[in-house]
Parts: C-alpha cells; sequence; structure tokens
RNA sequence: GGUCCUUUGGCCGAGUGGCUAGGCAAAGCUCUGCAAAAGCUUCUACAGCGGUUCGAGUCCGCUAGGGACCUCCA
C-alpha cells in the first residue's frame, strides 16, 4: 500500500518516492505578510499541516519549508513602482518591517489557534537577499537574464525554446503571448512574458539593498527558488501552495531553477484549491475575505454565530483539498454539529472498559476492522480526508452502542477495541489536529462532580424540580448535562 | 477571446463502469419523570440531450449554468 500523490505537472496521481529514504523535504509558499491572512489563506495551510502530519505519522523524517514575503511584492503587475510593504508602511507612517512584523506575528497566533504545526524553517525574504541576488547572477551568467537600466529580468521567449515554459499548467507560448496585454511600448522588457529578477529601487524607496545592479530589491519568484535550493537541494520531493500560484508564481520558480541549476526545483507540485464564498473565490483584491478572528467571534455581517478554529478545521477536512470548497454558515453548523458527534463518540470509545475476550459478534469485528484498514487507504490516496472521516461516522453508532449497551461489551475482541481506539487518537488528534472543545479545567469537574452527585439525589427523591433546576440553569451558561442509560451523567461544554 | 475545471438528494459534500459514502436538516419509533443525548428506521440523487457498453453519476460528444487562470492574490 503506497502514497499515491497528485502531481500537478504531470496531471496524474503518481506513487510518492522521497528522494532520500524516509526522508521528506517539502516547500509551500507562505503568506506576503502586507495585511492579516484570509479564510483562503489558511485553507492552504491547514491542508498541507495535515500532509505534513501524514508523513511524520507513516514515519518519515520531513523538512517542511514554509516562506514569509517580507520584501519584494509588487503592488501591480509592472515590474516597476513600490513593492507592498513600503506602500503601507508609507501610509502608515511605519517602518516596513513594523509591518511586516505585525503581521508576521499575527499569521503565527492565527496559525496556533487553527492548531497548525509550525514548519521546520521558516526563512524570510529579506533575510535572504544575498542568495537571491547570487542566483539572478547566476541566470544572467548562464544567459537567462538581462539587465536594462538597473533591473534584471528573466529572458522568458529564450529559455521557452529549450524548455517548455508552461509545462506546469499545460500551456504553449503561442496561448500565453495572446492572453497577455500589450503593454504600449513604454516597457522595457525585451518579451512581454519576461519577468523581474531583481528590481531597482528609486531613491526614496524604503526597502533597497546594494547589488552588481546598483541599488534594489528582489522580485517576488526570486525569493522561493533562492530559499527552497538553500534549505532543500536542487531538487526535493514536494513544492505546494494555492492553485493560484501556479500559472504565474511556480511557472516562474521552475523556469529560474532550471535557468540557474539546469533542474527542475520540485519532483511533486501540489496544488490545493480555493476556498469560495457564494461560488466566488475569496481574494484579497476582491475584499470578500473572511478574517480568521471574525470567524472566531462572529463579528461579520455575513456571519449568523462564532465558530471555533476547531470546527473551521474539521469544515475543511470534509472537502478533499483540490476541491473548492465553498464558505456558508449552513456549511459551519452542519460542520460544527457533526464534530460535536464525532467528538462526544471519541471521549465515550476512551472510556469503554477493556476486556480480555475474543470478538463475540464477528462479523461485526470484521467490519470495524475493514473500516480502521481503509483510513491509511484513504489517506494514501492523495489524501483523501474526507473519507477518512465518512469511516469515522460509520463507526460512531458502534461505540456509542456498545457504550449504552445497545451492543454487548465483548462483541468486539480487545485487539480491534484498541486499534478503534489508536486509530481514532492518531486520525483526530495527530493528523487532522483536532483537539477537545470542552476542555474545562480540573476545578470544574470537581465541581460538576458535585452538582451532578446533587441532582441524581434530587432524582432518587422524585425531586424533579431541583433536577430540572440544576440541568436548565448550567445549559444556560453552556454547559450541557446528558443522562445517560443506567442512570449516569455526562456533560460537555457547548 | 484563449486555456482549463466544474454541475451529485432540502443544504454541504465523497465517489476506482456493476452493491445505499458520510455529515446537517426533516419525519417516525425506542429509551427517558420530562427534555436533551444516544440507538433504530425512512428520505436512492447524480444539469439536459445523444453515444460507447451486457451495464455509466463514473467514459465520449453536443447544449446549458457556474467557476478558475491568462494581471497582485493561498
Amino acid at each position: 500500500m503506497s502514497l499515491k500523490i497528485y502531481n500537478t505537472l504531470t496531471r496524474e496521481k503518481e506513487e510518492f518516492k522521497p528522494i532520500t529514504p524516509g526522508h521528506v523535504g517539502m516547500y509551500v509558499c507562505g503568506p506576503t505578510v502586507y495585511s492579516d491572512v484570509h479564510l483562503g489563506n489558511c485553507r492552504t495551510f491547514i491542508s498541507f499541516d495535515i500532509i505534513y502530519r501524514y508523513f511524520k505519522y507513516l514515519g518519515y523524517k520531513v523538512r517542511y519549508v514554509r516562506n514569509i514575503t517580507d520584501a519584494g511584492h509588487l503592488e501591480g503587475d509592472r515590474d516597476e513602482g513600490d513593492d507592498k510593504f513600503s506602500k503601507i508602511a508609507r501610509l502608515q507612517q511605519l517602518e516596513p518591517m513594523e509591518i511586516v512584523q505585525k503581521y508576521t506575528l499575527g499569521f503565527r497566533d492565527v496559525m496556533r489557534q487553527f492548531n497548525c504545526l509550525p514548519p521546520s524553517i521558516e526563512p524570510t525574504a529579506t533575510g535572504h537577499i544575498s542568495e537571491q541576488i547570487r542566483m539572478a547572477q547566476q541566470i544572467i551568467d548562464n544567459g537567462y537574464g538581462y539587465v536594462v537600466n538597473g533591473t534584471v529580468y528573466f529572458d522568458v521567449e529564450k529559455y521557452n525554446k529549450e524548455k517548455p515554459y508552461g509545462i506546469l499548467t499545460n500551456r504553449k507560448m503561442e496561448e500565453l503571448l495572446e492572453g497577455t496585454r500589450d503593454l504600449g511600448g513604454q516597457d522595457e522588457k525585451k518579451g512581454r512574458l519576461d519577468f523581474a529578477l531583481w528590481i531597482k529601487a528609486k531613491p526614496e524607496h524604503l526597502m533597497q539593498w546594494p547589488s552588481p545592479w546598483g541599488m534594489g530589491f528582489p522580485g517576488w519568484h526570486i525569493e522561493c527558488s533562492a530559499m527552497s535550493e538553500k534549505y532543500l537541494g536542487k531538487q526535493f520531493d514536494i513544492h505546494g501552495g494555492g492553485m493560484d500560484l501556479a500559472a504565474t508564481h511556480h511557472t516562474n520558480e521552475i523556469a529560474q531553477s532550471q535557468a540557474c541549476y539546469h533542474t527542475s526545483p520540485a519532483n511533486i507540485w501540489m496544488h490545493t484549491n480555493m476556498l469560495t464564498v457564494n461560488g466566488t473565490r475569496m481574494s484579497k483584491s476582491l475584499g470578500n475575505g473572511f478574517l480568521p478572528g471574525e470567524l472566531f467571534t462572529g463579528n461579520h455581517p455575513l456571519l449568523e454565530k462564532a465558530y471555533a478554529p476547531n470546527v473551521v478545521r474539521f469544515f475543511m477536512l470534509q472537502t478533499h483539498y483540490r476541491s473548492t470548497l465553498d464558505f456558508s454558515n449552513e456549511a459551519l453548523q452542519a460542520s460544527e454539529k457533526g464534530l460535536k458527534r464525532l467528538w462526544d463518540a471519541y471521549e465515550n470509545l476512551a472510556k469503554l472498559p477493556a476486556n480480555d475476550t475474543a470478538a463475540a459478534d464477528a462479523e461485526l469485528d470484521a467490519n470495524v476492522n475493514k473500516l480502521l484498514n481503509e483510513f491509511d487507504e484513504f489517506m494514501n490516496d492523495d489524501f483523501n480526508t474526507a473519507k477518512v472521516l465518512g469511516n469515522m461516522f460509520e463507526l460512531v453508532p458502534v461505540i456509542n452502542s456498545i457504550k449504552d449497551g445497545l451492543i454487548r461489551a465483548d462483541a468486539l475482541s480487545s485487539q480491534t477495541l484498541e486499534r478503534l481506539r489508536q486509530k481514532f487518537k492518531a486520525y483526530l488528534e495527530d493528523i487532522f489536529g483536532l483537539q477537545s472543545g470542552s476542555a474545562g479545567n480540573e476545578k470544574l469537574g470537581e465541581v460538576m462532580d458535585m452538582l451532578i452527585g446533587m441532582r441524581k439525589e434530587a432524582r432518587a427523591k422524585k425531586d424533579f424540580a431541583t433536577s430540572d433546576r440544576i440541568r436548565d440553569q448550567l445549559a444556560a451558561i453552556g454547559i450541557q448535562l446528558k443522562d445517560e442509560k443506567g442512570g449516569a451523567m455526562s456533560w460537555n461544554l457547548e
């Protein structure tokens, strides 16, 4: 049973064969930190967090590099003018690095709330200026770059004569040229598709560095090529990012690495699909993005209530990463309830008594094992988290029925029960990165034990007024009491 | 305009040509002092038309709707 991953480059699922056995090198394009990350950005990082976690579950040593873009991202499509950081800094009368610091910290905070593991390395563009200059110089030396008035351009048409430039998105040069706007002769580039490796800075420009071509700053694409090479080598296993990056950013990365090192940087290119709102892509430029904070507080005109990070993560897990996912209150509420049901069953599972018998219900035992076996099979088929969750939900009635005595306690063998526990823990917590939503502190647990004891006493005396009051008042402050078979009671936080 | 993707039951969504994914909602029942929770049952859909096939949601063609990329964006 091998892991298969869909490769954008070949447009098919391929068996994953690491370059170094037992190790995975993965580079994911991170955020540009001149504004808050919105939920669409988060989807990509959550998807790759699960991929990262699954590789670790499989026993791989993973070097996961995700950059922070903190320089060089231009406002328009022409390789001139201010970069985004300088522009915002000027508007807010701050140092560009104050902007960078603010949104970097904000990004990390959001990632922590979503329970995304930090990458192994989180390099910044400003921290790797010399590497980028060196790479641009090498590209010039190799004949694929040219300098015009202090700016270095990549010669796409020359490159395309030797290597297919549009290979990643399956486009031919002629098609690309047709789709490109005519810039009206004011352009200093030789070819319309040429892009900047290094950009000349005007004297008043806030972020600039010395280079062989004068003061300037790096183009957007070169940072990922330079940093991925530095930390993962000229060729590594996986390069990922949002689908919107494939056509331009990743296409240029491949061209840069080929022109510089004569190798295609990554064996597998993975692209996550977009998060949409009412069928339209959530994006910074359209301004239809949700900020994670707005979601967690419910403070947004389109939101009917607040949703916990856990719920949002679960919501995303129910869809395959290469499908678009449409954002709506209804879908999130369905996820909230579904997650609660699943998590309750998971907590019930932990409480089931162990037995050391053979399976009394061999058919059920076999079926449970089949469903558990499929967890890995589904994940190995291009990380199909949705199918794993489908199986988990099929196991929920089994768990709950054993707990309630509707299925006899020894129906499953002790080994099967133990497997069930291990798989649920591995998947829910370690791979999917979901967390307990009702984690009260110890004191709360003791107080609840006391109240439950009082309610039991009241019920024994048929003092239903008291027992209902305890239940209703707890419900009012968001604690749900559940009467169980045999008079036991459990509770959780809403 | 070019390239590509997509269209699944009330909603969200998974689907390797042959057997009901799953979640949410809804309805009925069981359990319960009542309620909630839980369990059981019901709800069999694949945009339209045509084709290939013994058999298609799954392959092919056409038509219609939606979307993405081609320009900064995960």
